[in-house]
DNA sequence: AACGTTAAATGGTTAGACCTTTAACGATCT
DNA sequence: AGATCGTTAAAGGTCTAACCATTTAACGTT
């Protein structure tokens, strides 16, 4: 990206419908789309931007600010803007999601739900697809959930690992960001209460399932176990959610059962 | 929202962390978790709520567009920023999915798989709960399906109401708008080709298989059928690609088999 | 050659002004 | 009296111009 020289920025017409700013969105948009941009490339700085589409700076940084606040994006101050990089599995912002909860009151019995229809689905496809190497993560993530049955924090680690490596053995990168971003909101209140966790031995060995099954091939048996283990799971949080429900009563904000931070 | 005299905007410390406009989307978000702001709601002024949170009207703004890229909030020029209202079911936006494509090189064949789980997960609940009035509608947009066998426009009309009916008699709302995120994107590449559909009339049968599962309550067969729809629908999705990629063959890109619009 | 200093580059923020669109109000006509 | 149409205030959209904060890299010293 060092020739700025090129037309790859076209100016942009002022006699154009929408408002200026959706019309920079849509350039930058359509170069992502075309691959003018790919992940990692820098953006030419604001200044010399702007001045390309014929817009000023402010009008430039909403049109950038927009597509950051998805995560195409991402500016650093003094560095410069750069398309985002695609190391490791693409994620889906989980806020957008998290906000829409707030808004429309979404319980935590629909949260729980759509993780596990997702969870079942990567776990039947990385029963079929799933590559020596990444049964060999599972199986060790699963060791480490047996090795850390005294220390719930780090137990939580390896259950997370697990998840993700199944969800990568699916080899379907947009269920996993999906995926990703259900179990993020749902994982940001399990952080809390997994001191208190019990039962990790049974988590373990449902774990334990889930890996023999997708060594073994077999994707309904896959779904099975995942789905046995996520029940079960719902079940534990909801308990704690219970216990915790005369500390913090405050639940009159339509937020069902509290998935609000 | 007429007394905002109130102080549920507290001006913000400038010894934060982070930059400002991220605090600003701080304040804002925990507003919407809270239920201080509500669907429908209209935020003040700009000008005012700048002032009320003790930063410049750029920097507000340049929050207000963070919120109002993932559809959380929505500008009118005139008029005001208002919190989306909630009519009808929640949906996110799709764009950012669809950047995602563009950058990963997500292929046709991801995008299909991922709506397939989808669609099987909320058909088989919808059979598990469907009630009279969501069924009746179902049979409904089947009919017309039938009826517009020689209108593919009209055709997929009922096609797309079918499946969307589907996903709301599924009860979870998470599922309903992940599907409609990503058959949003399949849809767009399929209003160009239904023109030239074949096979209406198989694709209309099998839809009544779903109805007919659905209402009969047998998960099961609800997933399967749907399965073999829509494994029928990218087989006829993946030939018109094939037909059409003489006439277009950039596909240099790393958009995989042509998701970019 | 290694390190610290400094300067340039770049995004972040502010200020104020003006433009465009929206919607509410009121005058006018029917 | 009611409906219609123009006026007007309000609100978001855009621009210019400047300054601040951070990062990067060049440069010079050791």
């Amino acid at each position: 990206m060092t020739d700025l020289n090129n037309d790859i920025f076209k100016t942009i017409d002022p006699e154009r419908r929408g408002t200026t700013s959706e019309e920079v969105i849509s350039q930058l948009r359509e170069m992502i789309h075309r691959g003018d941009l790919r992940p990692g490339d820098r953006l030419p700085p604001e200044r010399d931007l702007a001045k390309m589409l014929g817009v000023s700076r402010p009008t430039l940084r909403a049109g950038i600010r927009s597509l950051a606040a998805v995560g195409v994006l991402q500016s650093r101050q003094g560095a410069g803007t750069f398309v985002v990089k695609a190391d490791g599995p693409p994620s889906l912002d989980s806020s957008p999601l998290r906000l829409m909860a707030s808004l429309h009151g979404f319980t935590s019995a629909e949260m729980f739900e759509a993780r596990q229809a997702l969870e079942m689905a990567v776990a039947g496809l990385a029963a079929e697809r799933a590559d020596g190497d990444l049964m060999a993560t599972m199986a060790e993530e699963v060791a480490g959930m047996f090795a850390s049955l005294d220390d719930p924090e780090q137990f939580l680690v390896h259950d997370v690992r697990f998840h993700q490596t199944v969800a990568a053995a699916s080899g379907n990168r947009i269920l996993t960001s999906l995926m990703n971003m259900v179990a993020t909101i749902l994982f940001d209140t399990r952080i809390k209460t997994v001191k208190r966790a019990t039962d990790l031995k049974e988590s373990a060995e449902m774990h334990r399932h889930v890996y023999r099954a997708i060594r073994e091939h077999n994707p309904e048996a896959a779904r099975h176990a995942m789905s046995a283990h996520l029940s079960k799971a719902q079940k534990a949080w909801e308990a704690e959610a219970d216990e915790t429900h005369g500390l913090n009563p405050d639940n009159s904000n339509g937020n069902g059962a509290g998935l609000a931070p």
